[in-house]
RNA sequence: GCCCCCAUCGUCUAGUGGCCUAGGACGUCGCCCUUUCAAGGCGGUAACACGGGUUCGAAUCCCGUUGGGGGCACCA
């Protein structure tokens, strides 16, 4: 699962390494090994490759477990220093000592002069003053008092290191410049500074990316919102289209375009640029941006694109024909905004059966339908088969019952396509052929008795 | 509770002291086109959170208020 955030980070981070001619480096943080599966970095690696960021566009993936000599060596810097101390508290004992879940650490063992041993964490002594000052080029300058910053623990007591020292360890190791992320990584900065000053490093520049957020205002969470880009993917989204919205959350192209081409986006994107108030997550203009991406589309790419979602191993029906569909793109292409809508949009000419849907025979049989139909089909079984023909014929079955075409093709458009709405109904008629269409305005008569 | 951040139409944004009776896009509404639905064209709707300063002049600078958000794990 790869979420709409983390991928608008990389697209950021993937931006600014490209205009500095900087490297992007991949890094797998996966110092928790309790919670950690291998088929993920493999997911992350595809959701990169879809957003266009292919194995070259980086180095790596370095996986951090990898570098635990390091990271050990570095603790026993820190511990050499007196920057660090072993400490035996549970998160129990220090709750019911502070009285509060969220008070953090009170700095109990930090004088107690503790050696290794089972159960035993080791935290980092933060200073009791002076002040700490992220340099971030998102928002500002933010200063951190070093008082309000709690020993945090750098090594589990199982020895192994935890995210905060593992990071500053390989950012300086891997000589990173810059970091990008999400703005929910803010106050951990503070503690990685503290810990690159320590381990004998000029810290990095910073950029706090504001979150992505829902209806509510809340940030984008897996459980209750839809954040994986697989899921975007699947649904028929285009990469250049959801690229190209991930970036006009908090930055906007100069001026009044927002379909841009990325080697625009790439020249003129400036990360001081992106807006440091949270953005929400808008799917109708996502769906609004991929329209237009679809739409400008050749019509064979249109074609190819949509072949997915027609494959009878996904699609509702058991074999299709390539040379019918690629007849009926054309008159798809400006009515799917999200490739998946393909599916229902020409379903009928692939079915055995127009499917059937209750509210839509009865919006389309009220009135003459009967009657209309019939002359449908008496009108239709010599007739040269070309929509102008088609269209021509009904339209005078119409006028014979005081109809216009609007409304004398309803009950054709049911019959046939089992819809009310779908593509020009004459021009799919054409595609259909004569037999199938005459068979089913028949079984439809049947129907309506 | 503590630390930090944020605040222009419903939404994403433009705007960096006069060009702003605040621009664009999505949404929404209406009209046109029309074989349904789209697409397309035209038009409407709608915002500087509030209160104080600074200034000849403030959406833009400062302070406060209010409101929102992020974080406070032996997760990352």
């Amino acid at each position: 699962m790869f979420h709409v955030g983390g991928a608008r980070s990389a697209l950021f981070n993937w931006v600014m390494a490209r205009q500095s001619g900087g490297a992007l480096v991949l890094r797998i943080e996966d110092t928790d090994t309790s919670r950690n599966r291998p088929e993920w970095t493999e997911g992350i690696i595809r959701a990169l490759a879809w957003l266009g960021m292919d194995g070259d566009e980086y180095e790596g993936p370095y996986f951090q477990s990898a570098g635990a000599a390091q990271h050990a060596e570095a603790l026993r810097t820190l511990m050499d220093q007196g920057r660090a101390y072993y400490c035996d508290c549970t998160r129990d004992d220090v709750i019911a000592r502070t009285g509060d879940q969220h008070k953090g650490y009170d700095g109990f063992c930090r004088d107690r002069g503790l050696g290794p041993g089972p159960g035993r964490a080791v935290r980092f002594r933060t200073p009791d003053e002076g002040q700490t000052t992220v340099v971030d080029l998102i928002r500002g300058n933010p200063v951190f008092e070093n008082a309000v910053l709690e020993d945090f623990v750098v090594a589990r007591a199982d020895g192994s290191v935890t995210f905060l020292l593992a990071n500053a360890v390989d950012d300086i190791q891997q000589r990173i410049t810059h970091v990008v992320r999400g703005e929910e990584h803010l106050s951990n900065a503070p503690k990685q500074q503290l810990l690159w000053t320590a381990l004998g490093a000029e810290p990095p520049v910073w950029a706090h990316v504001p979150v992505i957020v829902n209806e509510k205002r809340q940030k984008l969470s897996k459980r209750r919102d839809k954040v994986a880009l697989e899921d975007y993917r699947a649904e028929g989204y285009l990469p250049e289209a959801m690229r190209n919205y991930l970036m006009l959350l908090g930055w906007a192209p100069s001026g009044d375009r927002e379909i841009v081409p990325w080697k625009d986006i790439e020249a003129e994107f400036r990360i001081e640029d992106v807006n440091s108030s949270p953005a929400f997550f808008d799917v109708k203009k996502l769906r609004a941006i991929n329209g237009e991406y679809v739409r400008a589309l050749p019509v064979e790419r249109f074609a190819a694109e949509c072949r997915p979602w027609l494959d009878p191993a996904r699609a509702p029906w058991d074999s299709y024909d390539p040379a019918v569909f690629e007849r009926l793109a054309s008159l798809a292409q400006t009515r799917v905004a999200v490739l998946a809508e393909i599916v229902e949009m020409v379903d009928f000419a692939f079915l055995p059966e127009p499917p059937f849907d209750e509210a839509a025979w009865n919006k389309g049989m009220k009135g003459p339908a009967a009657e209309l139909l019939a002359g449908a089909e008496d009108a239709y079984r010599d007739a040269p088969w070309t929509a102008e023909e088609l269209k021509t014929r009904l339209e005078a079955v119409g006028t014979a019952h005081g109809l216009k075409l609007g409304k004398a093709q309803a009950p054709v458009r049911v019959a046939v396509t089992g819809r009310t709405v779908g593509l020009p109904l004459f021009e799919s008629l054409e595609i259909l052929g004569r037999e199938t269409t005459l068979a089913r305005i028949a079984a439809a008569r049947t129907r309506l008795g």
